[in-house]
DNA sequence: GCTTGAACCTCTATCTGCTGTAGCTTGTAT
DNA sequence: ATACAAGCTACAGCAGATAGAGGTTCAAGC
């Protein structure tokens, strides 16, 4: 029986975020000592590695609720389970694409500027008006 | 005298974006009519825009707001602003160059799953076990 | 002047994925 | 028996918005 201290140092999860992971229903609920503490199997600990490398990678909570439950059931098919990776894919696919314009503007507008006043600052013209940028930029943020 | 509405049409931001920046300080305090909707002038929209277009390159709210200290005095030097653009690129070229890793290795996952049952999926497999994987990747998500 | 209805108002809750704190209790080693 | 690390719950907070309830105001048409 493994405490959530253990769990917490194996996996490199902080003991909130286990818990948390129970509370919203990702990890299963633990079974408690008389005195009310967590403790674990090994496959909680495996579970809680498989969690966490998912999210390493990058996928959602919401998504590896779905990976969880399709790993517990072995019989199926893994076509969903595939889609979802590729999902994942597309995403961050789409995310380098996002960032990559961003680069290239801020590239531009950081070489263009030669460091004098504010008044004459090329960051700052560009901040204030998008018709020098190359790219539309539609999403914000990342 | 413009209406948040304007303000939100004029520039794309939705109307309780606008009233999140006032609360959070970053736009001013709106003037207000006798039976108090906010009233706005050609600056605000300025400052709206300028504030969108940052975040649209990915600046966050925290930067924004020095930016647009640094903007209201125009006579100060502008390395501040340059140093802030320039933590922003670098913060983005590490993004990507995580995402670049990341997507490298979902492709393989993806690719090397020829889709038969959950219980030989290399997508599951993979992220049941991390040594399968060719980098490490420290950070979580992006 | 009066009515309509779109646009405005405040307040509160929600989202993602945790992280941190306060104040208390339990487990374990010596 | 005592010390103290590690556990517990409950709640608040982060970024950066977004959504909805329930009520008020503005402006245009008649
Ligand atoms: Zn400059
Ligand atoms: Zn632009
Ligand atoms: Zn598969
Ligand atoms: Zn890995």
């Amino acid at each position: 029986m493994l405490a959530i201290g253990t769990l917490s140092r194996r996996t490199g999860t902080k003991v909130q975020t286990i818990r948390y992971y129970e509370e919203i229903g990702l990890m299963n609920e633990a079974g408690r000592t008389a005195g009310g503490q967590r403790r674990y199997f090994e496959k909680d600990l495996d579970r809680l590695a498989f969690i966490r490398h998912s999210r390493q990678l990058g996928f959602s909570l919401d998504s590896i609720r779905e990976l969880l439950d399709l790993s517990d059931n072995p019989s199926q098919s893994c076509a969903e389970a595939d889609s979802i990776a590729r999902r994942q894919l597309h995403q961050v696919e789409q995310r380098i694409k996002r960032l990559q314009a961003l680069k290239r503007e801020l590239k531009r507008m950081v070489a263009e500027c030669d460091g004098d006043s504010v008044a004459e600052c090329k960051v700052l013209e560009v901040l204030r008006d998008h018709s020098e940028c190359l790219t539309e930029h539609d999403q914000i943020g990342a």
